[in-house]
RNA sequence: GCCGGGAUGGCGGAAUUGGUAGACGCACGGGACUCAAAAUCCCGCGAUGGUGACAUCAUGGGGGUUCGAUUCCCCCUCCCGGCACCA
């Protein structure tokens, strides 16, 4: 054995070995249970970052710890390898996105594989490959055939001056982010996904999801909005020449009595009708088409309106109503009207502040009274008040008898309604995956025919930043029609990417399945035992994939109700951004590597290192390519090894939380690595001992070494929980930290000292494997010649030595720790009382003091309160 | 704005079910080894007061519940993630 440790060295040999044995390719076996372990895969944006290393090292480390504990275990890895950025890489460099695409993959695989996962190689998806997204053709072929998949118009953000759709990625402050131009909104016709349709059992299955985060569930059910309340109709006032009536949606129907006003959204036919006779409501409108289409945005805007000089009448009281346009209400949601009722409702309040509208309260709370007039909404249910023959009532009885009088009228009803819309997947955009439709002149809109899939996109396009190239090009979108034969055009939008992401995991388990989206081994290996990735995709991906994978559930294709069984999200990695804007107006971001800092009279300032010149901070966020703030762990692998990033990653922080990157620290995991290998060198050095399992049970161990043993195997009891259950890596390798010190400290190197090194480095060895794997397969080998690390089941904890005859108990007096006893694990309460009551320094305290009582814990403390 | 999460020494973090605040590591200081440096090993390390034993304060801020609160409840500040065309 080297007396020395080099990372280099240990992980090649490592990973040969591994791959020699092709040990990670999976199979179905029927006699063990199976663990289907999934990392998020990823963008190849071209080169790892941290967010990437954490990710599939706290994947890695629960597929090797259940490897190690008799699982069938498949962890594969793949490439989501359409989008954006592929578009922008070629129109920077000339290049067709998908020779940067593939080179990025084959870059970010071969540093995958020196990162030493243990992953199936042979099941590699890259979802730019038309073997994979024929399938996303056929599915949505299906889901047109069902009705799940419809044409309306959808609303882009549109750049003028290139006259293309942008990103809202793409708008920065309202403005094209290349050319700078005001971007408008634009309706266009696209293709939806009802995923509406299945918003109940979104909704409900959340319950069969224990294993996700409580907070991703609360999430999904919040945007998923499920909603209890009244749709009112508000018949027009036909001498206002309104005209038609306007439906509004609310779930507070108890304050429909002070309703002051009506308002709908700019791009409600309403206000369209209006505008025809009304120049300044037309200029308002076309204002409103302004800015992004970012509901972020649209609700931090200043509130905005107009009165449209239209009426409708209450429909309770027939009282006239000012119909107005607010910039406020969403066409999105509803049926993009509502009733406004300032004096209960903040946005309303808002909004007839600004515009002098009445405001008149209807509610008030349970005990007390209102202050009139109102200075702020009070938005709270309570008691209905000057209400007519409704005043008086609780707000949840109030509701239904609102809503039984507008039935009478026929002016209402009670509805659910859903926050979620329908998901729009047409992107004007070159790479993705063509949306398999062709246009005739004599047919209308005719599907792909499935023998003519995939519909293959061309790859030697290069976007020049003006539009879709495919719109340009012949070979592409000139076509016969599958049903007359005449000529016809193809579609030239793609795919939205979340399509390719929501169902890579089911292909995993049979990407050789060339006559079929997925065949019965998809039914071995899902639904996914553990899913893994960031919260950032808590909401959209998720659901998208449920929805996707009850879609096809309903079509017969998989059995399962859930694609992902468990869920851990990880904490973003984040790092911080600097930026400046060029002369064009653009945004270029600098990675924060190339950036100083220097001191100034106003105090700290930021510099690009290459020209001197000032670059501005933009506070911390995630690692991205975007905001090229990245960093590429290539660095620490090549100084340190692929075990020291893995460790320092996992020892870093608890994964689900957020983690602001700083590679401090890093030294003192590879320390720890070195520490490791020269304890277990010193070991070997002065003779190993074969320990079989009767040696081990025939030493007694007393004193020193049975405390050190005990220590041992409360190591193993809490890596092992850590590990399965709390997923804090962190604790775990900070208690093998313990463990270490603590045998580095036994002094003797007589037979049972040595024989207990050996269990101890043993079983150190295999505790930490799973997190760093090529330092451990070394060591194993050396500690156990002959046998493979990779062989070895997890340690158990020996009971017995888990037992301690004396423990020690904190004693406090009114909650401050005043001292501590040490007595027999099984003594009773009263001699504990009287123990620490008799402690030298807890007697000093209570000494003449009353005693109120003594509170006992058992095995924790005693608390003696004066 | 709305939804979700977070804040603990100089730094990353620990305290798992309301029970010893600061485990483990980094940085820093001191010492050993060395011609010297690096590496390694040993010791110290929240703040204030005290020679010391020890005492008091301290988990973003304010209030509450409790024998006891980093943990539970209410209010507030700041930061992070998501908001449907970044992935």
């Amino acid at each position: 054995m080297q007396e020395k440790y080099h990372p280099q060295e240990v992980e090649q040999l490592a990973q040969q070995s591994w791959q020699e044995k092709t040990v990670f390719k999976a199979s179905e076996q029927a006699d063990k249970p199976k663990f289907y372990c999934l990392s998020m895969f990823p963008y190849p944006s071209g080169k790892l970052h941290m967010g990437h290393v954490r990710n599939y090292t706290i994947g890695d480390v629960l597929s090797r710890y259940r490897r190690m504990n008799g699982y069938n275990v498949l962890q594969p890895m793949g490439w989501d390898a359409f989008g954006l950025p592929a578009e922008n890489a070629a129109i920077q460099r000339g290049v067709p996105p998908a020779q940067w695409t593939h080179d990025n993959i084959a870059y970010m695989r071969g540093q995958l594989q020196s990162l030493g996962f243990g992953i199936d190689w042979s099941r590699e998806v890259a979802t730019c490959h038309p073997d994979y997204y024929r399938w996303n053709q056929w599915l949505f072929l299906r889901m047109l055939e069902q009705g799940i998949a419809y044409q309306k118009t959808q609303v882009v953000n549109w750049d003028p001056v290139d006259q293309t759709v942008l990103a809202n990625e793409q708008v920065i402050d309202g403005r094209g982010w290349r050319t700078g131009a005001v971007i408008e909104k634009r309706e266009i016709p696209g293709y939806y996904l009802a995923i509406t349709r299945y918003a109940d059992e979104l909704l409900a299955d959340l319950e069969k999801l224990p294993g996700w985060p409580e907070r991703v569930r609360t999430m999904q059910a919040n945007w998923i909005g499920k909603s209890h309340g009244v749709d009112i109709i508000f018949p027009p006032d036909a001498d206002s020449g309104m005209p038609q009536a306007l439906k509004v949606f609310t779930t507070r129907a108890d304050t429909l009595m002070g309703t002051t006003y009506v308002a709908v959204a700019a791009e409600h036919p309403v206000a369209l009708h209006a505008a025809r006779t009304n120049q300044p409501l037309a200029a308002f409108i076309e204002t409103c088409k302004q800015g992004a289409t970012i509901e972020a945005e649209l609700a931090t805007q200043e509130k905005a309106g107009m009165a449209t000089g239209l009426f409708v009448t209450h429909p309770l009281t027939s009282e006239r109503l000012p119909v107005w346009v607010a910039n406020y209400v969403l066409m999105s949601y509803g049926e993009g009207a509502v009733m406004a009722v300032p004096a209960h409702d903040e946005r309303d309040f808002d909004f007839a502040s600004r515009y002098g509208l009445p405001i008149k309260a209807v509610i008030k709370p349970r005990q007390g009274s209102l202050d009139l007039p109102l200075g702020q909404a009070f938005t709270d249910d309570g008691i209905t008040i000057d209400s007519g023959r409704f005043s008086g009532l609780e707000s949840m009885v109030a509701i239904d008898a609102v809503a039984v009088a507008l039935a009478e009228k026929g002016l209402g009803e009670k509805r659910v309604r859903y926050r979620l819309r329908d998901w729009g997947i047409s992107r004007q955009r070159y790479w993705g995956c063509p949306i398999p439709l062709i246009y005739c002149d004599q047919c209308g809109t005719v599907p792909v025919p499935d023998d003519q899939l995939p519909v293959v996109l061309p790859e030697d396009l290069v976007p020049d930043g003006s539009g879709n190239p495919l719109t340009k090009t012949a070979a592409f979108y000139a076509c016969n029609c599958p049903r007359c034969g005449s000529p016809a055009r193809r579609e030239t939008d793609t795919m939205d990417t979340f399509v390719d992401s929501s169902w890579y995991f089911i292909r995993y388990a049979c990407p050789d399945q060339h006559d079929a989206m997925v065949d019965q081994r998809a039914n071995y290996w899902l639904p996914v035992d553990q899913y893994i990735g960031g919260i950032e995709h808590a909401i959209l991906h998720l659901l998208y994939s449920r929805f996707w994978s009850k879609v096809m559930r309903d079509s017969g294709l998989v059995t399962f109700d859930e694609p992902f069984s468990n869920l851990l999200t990880q904490g973003m990695v984040l790092n911080e951004i600097f930026s400046r804007k060029s002369e064009s107006g653009r945004i270029e971001y600098y990675a924060p590597a190339e950036v100083d800092v220097i001191q100034n009279e106003d105090g700290k300032a930021y510099v690009l290192r290459a020209d001197a010149e000032p670059v501005e901070f933009g506070g911390v966020g995630t690692m991205s390519k975007s905001k090229n703030n990245g960093v590429d762990p290539q660095g620490i692998v090549d100084q340190y090894g692929a075990d020291t990033a893995r460790l320092f990653m996992m020892f870093a922080s608890p994964p689900t939380q957020t983690l602001e990157w700083s590679d401090a620290g890093v030294e003192g995991a590879f320390r720890f690595l070195k520490r490791l290998w020269r304890q277990v060198y010193l070991h070997v050095q002065s003779g190993g001992v074969a320990l079989d399992d009767a040696l081990r049970q025939q030493h007694v161990f007393s004193g020193e070494l049975k405390l050190l043993r005990c220590q041992l195997h409360q190591t193993i009891v809490k890596v092992t929980d850590d590990l399965e259950r709390r997923h804090t890596f962190n604790t775990a390798i900070a208690t093998v930290m313990e463990l270490l010190n603590g045998l580095a400290k036994l002094p003797g190197n007589d037979l049972p000292s040595r024989q207990l090194a050996q269990e101890t480095l043993e079983a150190i060895v295999l505790l930490l494997s799973p997190i760093v794997p090529h330092i451990c397969h070394t060591l194993w080998r050396e500690l156990r010649p002959g046998t493979e690390l990779l062989d070895q089941p997890w340690p158990q904890a020996d009971e017995q030595a888990l037992v301690q005859d004396e423990i020690t108990l904190v004693v406090q007096v009114n909650g401050k720790l005043r001292g501590r006893i040490q007595i027999a694990r099984d003594a009773e309460p009263a001699a504990i009382e009287h123990a620490a009551m008799t402690d030298e320094h807890v007697h000093k305290i209570i000494a003449g003091q009353t005693i109120k009582k003594i509170v006992v814990v058992p095995g924790k403390l005693v608390n003696i309160v004066i």
